[in-house]
DNA sequence: TTGACATGATACCATATGGTGTCATTTTAA
DNA sequence: TTAAAATGACACCATATGGTATCATGTCAA
C-alpha cells in the first residue's frame, strides 16, 4: 500500500478535515474537540483514530486525558503528490488553444 | 456540503489516483484505463464517474467510444486548502524547542 | 475514599463503497 | 447488413465506514 494511502484517506472526511483545523490552533483533549463536533464522543474518537493512522496527528495521554496535536508535516507528502500536477494547469490552456485552432479550421 | 468533499473524496482510492496520473499523459478510453486496473470494466466505470463527480476528469462521448480527459485544475483548491497547514510545518519545529526547553528544566 | 470526569474498548447498526456479472444499445468495419 | 467492439445501466454482494449505546478503568478533587 502507498504510504500516502492512510493520509488521503483520512483527509476524505468532512468532520476530519474540521478537527485538523482546530487542531492548527492549539492541541485539545477528546471532549474538547466533541463539544464542535455534533456527534458522540466514541465517533469523534474514531475520527482521531483514523487520523492518527494518516499519522496526521499525535495522541498522547496526560493523567486523565488525551491531548492530541496537529502534525502538519505529515500533509508535506500530500502536497508534493499534487504538486505534479501543477505542471498540466498551464498545459490544459494549450491544450484549449489547440481545440480553438481545430474549430477555427472547421 | 463544502464543494471541496467530491474531490477528496475522489483522491481518496489509489486507484483513481492511479487513474488520474496516466491521464496527465494523455486522454483515455475505458477499456484503454482497464488495461492497467487489475478490475472490470465495470468498476473502473465507476471509478471514472466518481473522478467526474469530483471535477477532476471530464468525460466526453466520441463515436462508440468514451475518452477521460483530465481537469487539473479541480486540484487547486485542494492544494489551497492543505497549503493553510504549510505555516505550521516551522511552527511545529517551535514546539519541538519548546518541549525540549522543557525537558531541560526537569 | 469516593464520586465525578475523561477515556478506552466493545458490540451493534445502517449506509456507503468497491467489485462482479449480465444484458441492452450504439457504432464501426468488412 | 451484420458481427464485434465499446459502453451504459443494472442488480447483487461483501466489506468498510461513520455513528450510537454501554460498560469498565484510571485519575483528580473534595
Amino acid at each position: 500500500m502507498s504510504p500516502l494511502q492512510p493520509a488521503f484517506r483520512a483527509l476524505a472526511d468532512p468532520t476530519r478535515r474540521d478537527i485538523l483545523r482546530r487542531l492548527s490552533a492549539r492541541q485539545m483533549t477528546i471532549s474538547e474537540i466533541t463539544l464542535h463536533c455534533d456527534m458522540t464522543r466514541a465517533a469523534v474518537k474514531k475520527h482521531l483514530v483514523v487520523l492518527e493512522e494518516g499519522n496526521l496527528i499525535h495522541m498522547q495521554r496526560q493523567g486523565r486525558e488525551t491531548l492530541s496535536t496537529l502534525n502538519a508535516e505529515a500533509l508535506k507528502p500530500v502536497v508534493d503528490w499534487l504538486s505534479y500536477f501543477e505542471s498540466f494547469w498551464d498545459e490544459n490552456l494549450t491544450n484549449l488553444h489547440d481545440l480553438l485552432s481545430k474549430e477555427d479550421t472547421t
